[in-house]
DNA sequence: AATGCAGTTTACGTAAACGTAAAGTTTTGA
DNA sequence: TCAAAACTTTACGTTTACGTAAACTGCATT
């Protein structure tokens, strides 16, 4: 039921400042990213207006933020979600851009793999090491084994 | 055998104009990167020449690169890879800050995640699309069931 | 001797992604 | 009603990560 537009069910729209605290970001940023074309919030007069959809996009810019992403791949990437259902060459094309996407995010989890590899050596070698320190100081230190 | 630093054992160093090629960066980079104090080539003369451990150093900071981090968190980051084996209270700080940079890390995996899952799904309906398309012209186009 | 190539330093330029300050308007709570 | 809080636009400033150009050096050819 009640199948109004988005802006006029359930859900009350969030104006500028509750996002900033809900994401964390600040208000530059939000209108930055409206002035690049990446969020359309509506108006209540001149107050921006924040709803769900809004808010799914801002989650999916952050997202792509945290990767490394530039706004601009971002953009591409966000529009391939609400791509056009268009006939068959534009479906391909779309399935060619995912595919892109798709080996650059693999990527990036192979990257972070690597790197998470690393730290585990890292902290092997200090746990190893501290346990030798303990050792060590087990006898001198707050009177051995109790 | 041949105890000889780095430098003198069996691998030949790289020009600048070697990592370029290899790595697919800039002179300007590498050498950005090294006022930075990201890097540290010896020099023969005026000229850089990068060994092992500074293609090693390279590939680090690429693979942060790549994964969005800025030249100041690579450089925490590969610090720790090389950090001194000091006493319990320094040990403990570098597993703190391990502990931290793997939530990063973490973090972007589940990014990663996010992202392909978004994209096999609205990968799943452009094929379903296509197969539509395909239905619907097999008739017309190239004599249907041939 | 001259040319060209690879490298060097110095220094100013630039794109991206906001930060920050000023000045005005609108909302809201006491 | 009236001041504080929240929001607006406009515009210049800042940081990061290099790009780009100029002018120079050293070595290898031609």
């Amino acid at each position: 039921m009640s199948g109004q537009p988005n802006h006029l069910s359930g859900e009350r729209a969030h104006s500028i400042g509750e996002l900033t605290r809900e994401f964390g970001i600040t208000a530059r940023t939000l209108r930055f990213y409206e002035e690049r074309g990446l969020l359309r919030p509506r108006r209540a007069g001149q107050r921006r207006l924040y709803d769900r959809g809004d808010r799914t996009r801002l989650k999916l810019i952050l997202r792509g933020r945290r990767l490394g992403f530039s706004l601009d791949e971002i953009e591409e990437i966000v529009s391939l979600y609400e791509a056009p259902q268009g006939e068959a060459g534009q479906l391909q094309l779309l399935l060619d851009r995912i595919a892109e996407r798709r080996a650059e995010l693999e990527e990036k989890r192979r990257d972070i793999a690597a790197v998470l590899r690393d730290l585990a050596r890292v902290e092997a070698g200090c746990l190893e090491r501290l346990d030798e320190l303990g050792q060590k100081s087990a006898g001198t230190k707050r009177g051995g084994r109790a």
